[in-house]
DNA sequence: AGAATAGATCAACGGATTTTGATGCATCAA
DNA sequence: TTGATGCATCAAAATCCGTTGATCTATTCT
C-alpha cells in the first residue's frame, strides 16, 4: 500500500523548508521538548510553534503533552512509507521514448 | 556517502510542486518530448518550461536534445541518494526523552 | 487567588515562488 | 530563404509562504 501522492508530496513540501529540515534532524537524535528545541535552533518561539505545526500536520512528528510541556518526536513510519514511495517511481525509469515524429498515436498528442 | 542535507533539500523541494510531481510521474513512465508533456499535462509550454527547469537543476531530470525537441526523463540516482538520506534520517528514532524538569545539563538549556 | 511559564494561534507585513505573455533562437520543411 | 515549429528565457503581475509581535489558554508555583 504506497502512500498517496497528494500525501506523500506534503510530506516532500514539510521537508523542503532549512528550519523544518534542521528540526527533523534534531528530533533524529531523541524526543524533545519544545522549550529544549527554541535554544537549541535559536528561534522565536510563534516560528518554532509554526513550523512543528506544518511537520505534525504532515505526520512527520508527533507530539506528547505532559503538563505544561510537549515533546516532539518522529514519527518513524511515516519516513518509511516516503521511502517506499520514492521506490516506486524508480521502478519504471529508462523506457525509451517513443520519437515525436513518428505516425503513431504519440505523435498526434504533439501536435 | 550520504547525499549532503542541502542538496537532499533542493531535491525535496522540487518534488513538492503539484505540477512537478505530475510530470515526474508522467517521466516514470519513459522518456518524453517537450510537446508530448504539454498535450498531456494541459500546460502552457513557458509554464511547462519553467518547471522542467527547476527538476532539472535538482538532477532529478535529464535532457537529451534530438533536432527540434528536447527529451526528458528521470535520474533514477537522483531517486537512490534520496532514499538512501531518508534511510539515515530514520536510523535515530524513538530515544527516550530527558524530561525538562530534570537538574541536569538539558534542563539548563531549557531557560 | 495571583503571577509566571509553556506553547498555540492569529493578522499583518514582506519576500519568495509561480504564472503569464512576449521575445529570441535553433531547427526543419517548402 | 522564408515560414513554421519546439523550446528557453525574461519581465511584470499574481499568488503563496514564512516571519513577527500580540494575544489566548492551560498549567504550575507561591
Amino acid at each position: 500500500m504506497p502512500l498517496a501522492s497528494e500525501q506523500a508530496r506534503q510530506r516532500l513540501k514539510a521537508l523542503s523548508d532549512p528550519i523544518r529540515l534542521r528540526l527533523i534532524e534534531a528530533l533524529a537524535t531523541g524526543e524533545r521538548c519544545v522549550c529544549d528545541l527554541t535554544g537549541e535552533l535559536g528561534l522565536a518561539q510563534s516560528r518554532l510553534s509554526f513550523h512543528l505545526k506544518v511537520l505534525k500536520d504532515a505526520e512527520l512528528i508527533e507530539a506528547r503533552e505532559d503538563g505544561r510541556w510537549v515533546y516532539y518526536r518522529l514519527n518513524p513510519l511515516a519516513l518509511e512509507q516516503l521511502r517506499c514511495w520514492l521506490s516506486a517511481l524508480q521502478a519504471s525509469c529508462n523506457v525509451p521514448a517513443v520519437a515525436c515524429r513518428d505516425p503513431s498515436p504519440a505523435f498526434d498528442s504533439c501536435l
